[in-house]
DNA sequence: CTTAACTCGAACACCAATGTACGAGTTAAG
DNA sequence: CTTAACTCGTACATTGGTGTTCGAGTTAAG
C-alpha cells in the first residue's frame, strides 16, 4: 500500500482520512483530459491519458483503479455538466420550438461531448451498466420533444423515438463536421437550428406524396 | 511457400497460373463474412471473421496477407455493389426531390453497410487511402443534392456540405435504429423518408426565427 | 520539521491480436 | 492417378495494451 491508499477517487467516503492537495489536482486533471481524449478518440490508452493529463501512468492507476473505473467516473461527471447546462436553457418554459431553440444554442457543443462520451461507454460498460447512471440529459431532451408533440408543436407523424434519434444525431454530425472542418464553427449553431427545427417541424398537407 | 502462392487474391493478373476452384469459393466466402462482421462491429479479429467465414485463419490470411489488404479489398467490392444500386434508382431523371426518394426506398439499408464500412476505412486506413478509391457513391448523392439546389428543389440556405452530411447521418441513425430494435423495419423506409425531406425542403418564409 | 501522503520511472506478468512457419492431410484439375 | 494447389491445426514470435510491484524521491499538512 504504497501509491495512496487505493481510494475510489470518485466520491471520497466521508469517514476515511482527508485527501491531500495535489492528490485532489491531479485527479481533476485525469478526468479533464480523459473526457478531451476520449471524446476525440474512443480507443485512447490509459498511457495516453496519462500523458495528457500530465501525470504518470502509476499515478493515473493509483486514482483510477482501472480503465473501467475511469470511463464510470468521466461518465458521472459529464452527465452532471449536461443536466446542469440543460438546466440552465429551461427546456419546460415557452413553447416547445422555441425551448429546444434555447437548448441547442447554448449547449449543442457540450452535449455532443457528452453523446460521444456515451457512445464509448455503451461499447465499453454495456448498455447494462449505461442505464444504472440514468442519464437525466437524455430524458430531458425525450420529455422536451414529448411535450412538443403534445402540444402540436412538433410532427406527430413520426414516432417520438425517432425525433430523439434525429436530435441527438444531427448534433453529433454538426458537431463532427465541424471538428473536420467542413463545417465553420460560426455557422454551426444557426445550420444545425434550421436542420433540426425542418426536420421536426409539423408537415404541409400535401407532402406524403409529391403535392396532388 | 506451402499455402498458395500468396497472390494477393483481390484482382488476379491474367499471367500466372489459374485459380482452383474452392479456393475462389472460399475468397468469396471470406468477403461475406468480413462484409457482415465489419458491419455489425468494427473491431472483430482476424481469428472472428475467418470463423464467420467458415475457414481456418491461416487460409484467412493465405489469402488477405494482412488485415489492410482484407479491409481494402472489402471496401472495394462494397463501393462496387453501392456504386451499382444507386445507377439502379437513374439519380439523374427527373425531378430531384423524386429522384432522392427512389433512392432511398431502393437502398438505404445497402447504403448504410457502406457506409459502416468506411467508417472502420477512415480509422485504420487513414482518410488518404480512402480517398484513392474514389467514391462514386458518396459522390453520386452529392451530385444529386446539387442539382436539387440548382434547381431549387431543396433548399440553399445551407452549405451542400451539411446536406450530403444529413442524409448519410439519418441514413445511419435509421439502420442503427432498427438494428436495436428502436424502429420497425417496415417503417423504417418512410420515416427516413418524411425526415430527410422535410430536412432538406427549402423554408417556409417565416421560419428564420418565430413567424413574426 | 517530521511524517504520512503522494508521485514517479522502471520493471514485470498477463492477455489478446497480428502475422509467420511447418508439416501433414485434402481436393480439384489434368 | 498423379500432381500441384489448397486447407488446416499447432506452435511461435511480436506487438501493444492493461494492471501490479518496488523503491526512491517529492510535497502537502500538522
Amino acid at each position: 500500500m504504497n501509491t495512496t491508499s487505493s481510494r475510489g477517487a470518485g466520491t471520497r467516503p466521508e469517514g476515511a482520512p482527508r485527501r491531500r492537495a495535489d492528490a485532489e489536482r491531479n485527479i481533476a486533471a485525469i478526468l479533464d483530459a480523459a473526457a478531451g481524449c476520449l471524446g476525440r478518440q474512443p480507443q485512447v490508452s490509459m498511457a495516453d491519458v496519462a500523458r495528457a493529463a500530465g501525470v504518470g501512468r502509476v499515478t493515473l492507476y493509483a486514482h483510477f483503479p482501472s480503465r473501467e473505473v475511469l470511463l464510470e467516473a468521466v461518465l458521472d461527471r459529464t452527465i452532471a455538466q449536461a443536466g446542469a447546462v440543460i438546466e440552465q436553457s429551461q427546456p419546460d418554459e415557452g413553447p416547445a420550438d422555441d425551448a429546444l431553440r434555447r437548448l441547442l444554442r447554448s449547449s449543442w457543443q457540450v452535449l455532443d461531448r457528452h453523446l460521444r462520451l456515451f457512445d464509448v461507454a455503451q461499447r465499453e460498460l454495456g448498455p447494462a451498466r449505461l442505464r444504472e447512471h440514468h442519464d437525466p440529459a437524455i430524458s430531458r431532451i425525450e420529455h422536451l420533444l414529448a411535450r412538443g408533440q403534445k402540444e402540436k408543436t412538433f410532427r406527430t407523424d413520426l414516432p417520438l423515438n425517432w425525433l430523439v434519434t434525429c436530435v441527438y444525431t444531427l448534433l453529433h454530425a454538426a458537431a463532427d463536421d465541424v471538428n473536420n472542418g467542413r463545417l465553420a464553427q460560426k455557422k454551426a449553431g444557426h445550420v444545425l437550428e434550421a436542420t433540426i427545427l425542418s426536420a421536426l417541424a409539423v408537415p404541409p398537407n400535401g407532402s406524403q406524396r409529391r403535392a396532388g
